[in-house]
DNA sequence: TTTAGCACTCTCAAGCGTAGAGTGCTAACA
DNA sequence: TGTTAGCACTCTACGCTTGAGAGTGCTAAA
């Protein structure tokens, strides 16, 4: 379908509607908008041009005799063409901002107040996902040896990232073995990205390649064990039960594929990232989102940087009949001022 | 109400009903009851029984002309002394062995891999909280610069637990410094609980005590900052989308409440920590568990332990009309696997 | 002590009719 | 040509009634 240009009548009752849709959650009619129009039109010149944008297909009725609901078409054209972002509020601001400034600096805890954040602010589901850690670089490792079969590997990446991992070595190592262990690994591996060392670790030809040497087995263990970090995106969801009080999920059959989909963690992690076209802010709307589930939903979704390194996600689920502009503006915000927070962990 | 002894007939009755009602979730009929039993006694008779049931509080009807359902009384009477837990199956417990066996020695993952599990399993909500560390020992910390203004502090605690945390400290300290001030605290503070440790680290009157000097602002800041773990139990929960296929829950108006209440963590966490008198295991029945939201709802709890040392604390959340004895064994059989599973991370 | 019989109660689903909301169309109007 | 009033038509939502079915409690007999 061609976008169909749009005269400012159609604009201003489709946004009309929309704003009304998204206050009721009803089929919106004739009446309803040649009133808030401010009486300059009758219900019948508003029902004509609500026929032509229903022959575009932004606006659906549920049957013959009832008002018009606007359709994910309808969304988009308003979410890319119509919506004016306005600024957040001070207080809302000042809220998202204090609430940051009264958390630790640790990562995994910011990740999980962001989420309660978006949430309590959008009144929708606020998701916020832990850095994808395969870009971000090695700064440094350190080993403790736990006892004689175990070394505690402890990496700092760049992004500011501290995570430790048991590992498990079959043989005992002295502490002039560690040592030595130690600065080998730092030696040739500091700089690398994490991806580009899980890679290595997985292929005992890049790992001679990448050493000059066939590594001694508590090596080859050690950098396997500890770059295995694949599935390590933390999922956190916040706001869930928000959906019991929005009129379209009254009943179970709505509410339910929702709940099922939102329990799988992979899959909210897989919807949440970004694709590779990737403007700032990225709106899904209804079935674009192409997950069993989520039909009646839509989703707000941004990244956020910390020293220009791709590292987290952030986002908001909600109805398909969202306050786009306010959840935009939320998203963007937040996103900004984690990116701010973060660094001062750095 | 004084527990009435209840006669044979009774007992199976009684027994008869509630499995009934596990099954179909309806107000069982004496005609019900009377073939299920076998044809020996007329439903005439069964009713004079559940008659005399209903009496003693143990079953009720929803209204004048409908079968019985069992109160949370008689619930609690089959389950303290008419319930037989049988063993898992075999398949059961291999399953559950498997799943553990395949999963990282870490120990944030294993717990979240045990909600996993027990949901799995139960076909109910499964839960599992982290370890409240407040009476785990400190076995040893580590201290790595990370910069000249930051260190990251290893702790080790006995029970295998190993955390990192990012401390900002407001003077640069030198290599030698940071070595000192690690003998020093290591010195000091290795032996004492997590919990007594907070404590010290909180009274400057304490720490000059334990330390024998004034310390300086690093060493304190570094205590300080380092042992306030304190709201860190982190609550995983598994399977609540199960709830969707109970027919007392078809309604939204009965799974909201439930599902607000599931959203508050800290409240999840006190609903399954265990209490002073600690058996085994604890089953609360409906609205035993005095929790808002919980009312139509059962949790049977129990807690695992490495070394002896008390650790985390598992759980099922069901409907009150759940299978008693086959969660029972679930719960049971999950925390001794749990149990040794950790201690191999020893 | 158990049981058959019976009157009584309550639920649930189906069918029916009405009020109300909203549309589409047509013809008149500016 | 664009706008509007009027009207017939459609569909929903709700309340009412009705009848079938399930299940009980009570009584009197076995």
């Amino acid at each position: 379908m061609t976008t169909a240009v749009l005269n400012h009548r159609k604009r201003e009752v489709l946004e009309a509607i929309i704003n009304c849709y998204n206050r009721t959650a009803k089929p919106v009619s004739s009446r309803t908008i040649a009133r808030q129009y401010g009486m300059k039109l009758s219900p019948a010149t508003i029902r004509n041009t609500m026929a032509q944008l229903g022959e575009f297909g932004y606006l659906s009725q549920p049957h013959t005799s009832a008002g018009r609901i606007p359709t994910e078409l309808g969304y988009r054209v308003y979410v890319d063409n119509m919506m004016i972002t306005q600024r957040l509020s001070d207080e809302e601001r000042r809220f998202i901002r204090q609430r940051y400034a009264s958390s630790k600096l640790d990562f995994e805890e910011t990740i999980e107040q962001t989420s309660k954040i978006l949430s309590q602010i959008s009144h929708y589901i606020g998701v916020a996902l832990s850095p994808q850690l395969h870009e971000d670089i090695l700064r440094r490792l350190e080993l403790i040896p736990l006892d004689t079969q175990k070394i505690i590997v402890v990496l700092i990446t760049n992004s500011g990232l501290v995570k430790n991992q048991v590992v498990s070595i079959h043989e005992s190592l002295s502490n002039a073995d560690i040592y030595r262990i130690s600065r080998m690994l730092n030696e040739k591996l500091a700089g690398l990205s994490l991806g580009e060392i899980q890679q290595i670790s997985q292929s005992r030809i890049k790992l001679k390649a990448i050493f000059d040497q066939d590594l001694s087995d508590p090596v080859a263990i050690l950098t396997r064990n500890t770059f295995s970090l694949d599935r390590e995106i933390h999922v956190y969801l916040d706001g869930t039960s928000n959906f019991f009080g929005q009129p379209e999920f009254l009943e179970v059959e709505q509410i339910e594929p929702l709940f099922r989909f939102l329990e799988q963690k992979d899959r909210v992690a897989d919807l949440l990232s970004p694709k590779k076209e990737n403007p700032e802010i990225q709106v899904l709307i209804g079935s674009e989102n192409r997950c069993e589930g989520m039909e009646m939903c839509s989703v707000v979704r941004s990244t956020f940087r910390v020293r220009g390194d791709l590292l987290g996600t952030i986002g908001v689920i909600g109805p398909t009949r969202m306050e786009y502009s306010r959840v935009v503006s939320i998203v963007r915000f937040t996103a900004q001022v984690i990116g701010k927070h973060l660094r001062k962990a750095l």
